[in-house]
DNA sequence: ACCTGAACACCGTTCAAGT
DNA sequence: ACCTGAACACCGTTCAAGT
């Protein structure tokens, strides 16, 4: 059988949400794929590789159309779209913080973030950082989350009470961010 | 030979700034100590728990004398010793992160940001999501700068550029907090 | 109590050789 | 170009048996 990049890519994200982020091993990947595990290193130069593909592809499953209204308004929707991008997944938000961590991935959500506060008159510095600091926040908060619930969440239960702590740790930094904002 | 539990966690400490995490492995840690591998886990149920210990470790050392003065120098002050703590030995953020996702290690620097607001008179949820922030940004900052330079820095290099972003965006939280503490 | 010896059940990655 | 077969160089962990 005959495989391409996104089919072992759409492989992989199903098989990460059943079995989590320790469980997606190449060997088990290939064996879901009935194929070797040799095989997998011709389409991707490694594991990081195909776990930066993964990420992408969460990432650009979770993209909404952004209306633009205010600079505060934009992030915050950016950030739940990140949110909900990570938590559609198990594990969702550690991938996504390692692929981070050794910078690679496409879909860059970091960047978007920075060209927001740039457009809002944002000091380099004050754009630089707001962005990075939100980004931790909303990987590290969904870590969290996704601690104490691997399973993945419905949409319906979208609503839950962390929502509530999201908004709240989100609004934190927005407001922080005002104050430096002209 | 004997060891004692506080003698493998220093040569694990030592360990991991030479190789970093991935280079810490059981058998090698054994190997520096002259014992097989097996002997490890009479010591340490796992090596969840082994790293835990290592993490701990590594905040006792960072711990400084704190006079209490207002609450946020005081948030401010946990949050550069946590990041002292962690910029000591390669790897440091990334094994807090690990750590603290498993919800393993004895010393709880969150618990402790959490205290000084509640005694600066803050709502519980404002306390625990402030808390929360304020560690995820300072984790996310510093696994950021180790990226770049995984070498361990030097007291008197601690004044790097980097230093600068972290204080801002460490404002960015304690700003974010004031508007919400009466 | 503390450690050895030796195994078990895995990993990621490489690479000649096949088609 | 894409995959197989088979290996290489590792892992964490367990556990009878020794001292």
């Amino acid at each position: 059988m005959r495989y391409r990049r996104a089919d072992v890519v759409d492989r992989a994200v199903g098989m990460l949400d059943r079995v989590g982020l320790d469980g997606l091993t190449m060997r088990k990947l290939a064996a879901e794929l009935g194929v070797q595990p040799g095989a997998l290193y011709h389409h991707f130069t490694n594991k990081d590789a195909l776990l930066a593909a993964v990420a992408d592809e969460l990432l650009t499953r979770g993209r909404r159309a952004t209306e633009i209204v205010t600079w505060d308004a934009e992030l915050r929707l950016v950030c739940v779209e990140l949110r909900d991008a990570m938590l559609a997944c198990r594990d969702g938000a550690t991938l996504l913080a390692r692929v981070h961590a050794l910078g690679l991935g496409e879909v860059d959500p970091e960047q978007r973030m920075y060209d927001v506060l740039q457009r809002a008159a944002a000091d380099d510095d004050v754009a630089r950082i707001g962005a990075r600091t939100l980004l931790h926040f909303v990987v590290g908060h969904v870590s969290e989350e996704q601690v104490a619930r691997p399973e993945p969440r419905s949409a319906a239960a979208a609503a839950a009470p962390e929502s509530g702590d999201f908004h709240l740790g989100l609004s934190l930094v927005l407001d922080g961010l005002r104050q430096r904002l002209r």
